[in-house]
DNA sequence: TACGGTTCTGCAACCGTTACTGGAACGTCG
DNA sequence: CGACGTTCCAGTAACGGTTGCAGAACCGTA
């Protein structure tokens, strides 16, 4: 469908997606037809847009009729490529459907998009390997910057590969190796917990364990030492147990399984993580031990389910959209300024609630799981 | 609270490029110089590395030792520059801290990995006007797909926006008008809701409210549809209260609020969605009423809060990582030979539990089932 | 030796920008 | 009137790849 009439401008194929100009799919215009319309050279066009002093105004007159009319706008693949930058930051997460990640990285969006970044997503599924073959993933896209929420802190591929990284990185929750020159977003997980397990010591538990996820993360980390810290230092004897896992239901099931099997078991759970907190209730709802009364609960993560159910579980909670937000921050702060790697760290707050109570012998000598 | 990093060895700009030469932030080689280390054409480079058959395989050995010794990569922005495509798909949602559409993503990112292509994501934050804004950055981002879920089916700036796209889009749970041409994976939602009435009509229910999301959307009109569908058909005199607003956890509340002041309460609300449900939940706590005894619930998403809330909370569940894998996977057909849109319907189940009980007047007399 | 036919390889244009360089046009001043 | 400084703009080389095309090298055959 081109007509050659010799006359006039060559109509193309894609003009035949043209009609009356207000809808359908035309083909972008490029800087070279704005130039040739505008009469001017394609370099001028360039240098109207980006607001260089060298214009005149008629020219600059001229040449922004000729945008407007042409209904353009600059490429921007062309643009990444010239100018050495996308706009672009790669998110590496373990798991979006983790409502915790997805504050997380909810909180990072928005922040990103107002500074003109768009943000790429990728799932790790709590595989190392998958990391390290994401952040290469990234770094072959050219994203200006990296925001990582690493399964393991210690896997050496992916730390070799974050070596070669030469773009600024962001870790959330996590510690790594100086020479990375990462900054981090992280929360203060020793605070919640050390309260945590001060408060359940001071209700009369004396068997406490601990469910949490991987200890090659800061918060497995963190919240096992820092309970480890609280009895240690504590003038009553305190039985510590502790179960790191993965942080998922299936472990938060086997975990309490094993616990609800002990000869003696514990009279207070404390879950490290949302997904472990869903396993455990529902071991509990399973054999029928009922949750503040045959054994207290506590939660790291404040979600609605810890809110909301009967009784309601006492729980860790931190501002995970604010987390997600400040590690955005921190990476905008380095891609406009390049201050060297910072670390910023966010409180977290335990709120006690029904789920974690006295234990059965302090309340009339019932013994466990007699329901 | 905010430290710096003043701990630990300072890491000097110098050291980062010392060392054995095997870690560290090399600049990138380019084609160019691998070209220059095997001594052939820059074009025979490029030939090798896309599988051009023009090769013989003394040059293929060269420039391929070539390319292992320099650590070579394409850049990924040249090449989309120059082939004209990205590989990459934008995602824009309402939010994506809402656990169903966590999963969503999450189907389709991983599905859209597996064939090469990255996802970029957007949060509309239930705004149309975001919605519009982030297509067309999208459209400027040159991605070469589009995955929707936008807040509103219906304004006109979206539309218009959609018209003007030229690459394929594919929308979940929602509709658009045909000569947009876009692919669909939608849930069957009247079959899951209509199970629900006919299942709380069943066992006794006469006043029924459904609390639901906007009414631009495919899930909020389809479940309106649906439930007036089974109420019209029915023999029995059923009085439906319909509340559509946003779906947000705000709305939840302030429709519950509203349904428990009426003068003759609702014996059954149906909360469709799981922010809804957590509102409802609240206020019923606020209130006191009990649930599956003075009130039945029914919520339209199967979360973790819906199995293991006491009495657990009767559920119309659905796969939504699947619904995300089919999105993705219908994009990934028009990418690779454009077939024209599609729909595919992806089925809903009503899962019955306690909180959907007898109402109270039924309960005092005869059993439910005398019919 | 000349010739036609395959294989392989290099040249150069191109994708759509940006930024550097040089110089035209104009005014000012000695 | 000519040297010089401004102001403004065109030309062009990149950025890092891909690809059509022309031609070199090689082979077998007459």
């Amino acid at each position: 469908m081109t007509m050659r009439d010799g006359s006039g401008p060559e109509v193309t194929v894609s003009d035949m997606f043209g009609g009356d100009g207000s809808s359908g799919a035309r083909r972008r215009a490029s800087m070279r037809e704005v130039a040739d319309l505008a009469d001017v050279a394609i370099s001028s066009v360039s240098r109207v847009l980006s607001g260089h002093p060298d214009v005149s105004a008629p020219m600059r007159e001229r040449v922004l009729a000729a945008v407007t009319q042409l209904e353009y706008e600059p490429d921007f693949l062309a643009q990444s490529l010239r100018r050495g930058m996308t706009l672009s930051v790669g998110f590496v997460l373990a798991d979006i459907s983790n409502p915790l990640m997805a504050d997380i990285v909810l909180g990072a969006e928005a922040a990103l998009r107002g500074a003109g970044y768009s943000l790429l997503i990728m799932n790790s599924e709590n595989d190392p390997q998958l990391d390290s073959t994401h952040i290469r993933f990234f770094q072959s896209r050219r994203v200006d910057g990296m925001i990582l929420s690493l399964a393991s802190e210690q896997d050496p591929a992916t730390l070799e590969m974050l070596r070669q990284v030469d773009v600024p990185i962001v870790v959330v929750d996590r510690r790594l190796p100086p020479e990375i020159r990462a900054s981090a977003a992280v929360n203060d997980h020793a605070a919640g917990m050390t309260a945590a397990v001060r408060h359940l010591i001071a209700v009369g538990h004396r068997r406490i364990a601990l469910i949490t996820g991987s200890i090659e993360t800061l918060p497995g980390r963190e919240r096992m030492n820092a309970m480890r810290r609280v009895i240690e230092a504590q003038q009553e004897h305190v039985d510590p147990i502790y179960l790191p896992g993965s942080f998922s239901e299936e472990h938060g099931e086997a975990a309490t399984r094993q616990l609800l099997d002990r000869p003696a078991p514990p009279t207070a759970i404390i879950c490290g993580g949302n997904q472990l907190l869903v396993g455990c209730l529902r071991v509990c709802q399973e054999r029928g031990v009922q949750v503040g009364i045959d054994v207290s609960i506590v939660s790291t993560d404040d979600i609605p389910l810890s809110e909301l159910y009967q009784p309601p579980i006492a729980s860790i909670a931190r501002d995970t959209v604010g987390l997600g937000r400040t590690a955005a921050e921190l990476l905008l702060r380095r891609l406009t300024h390049d201050s060297g790697p910072e670390t910023v760290v966010l409180p977290t707050v335990f709120t006690p609630r029904a789920s974690a109570a006295p234990p059965p012998e302090q309340r009339g000598g019932l013994p466990p799981g007699a329901g």
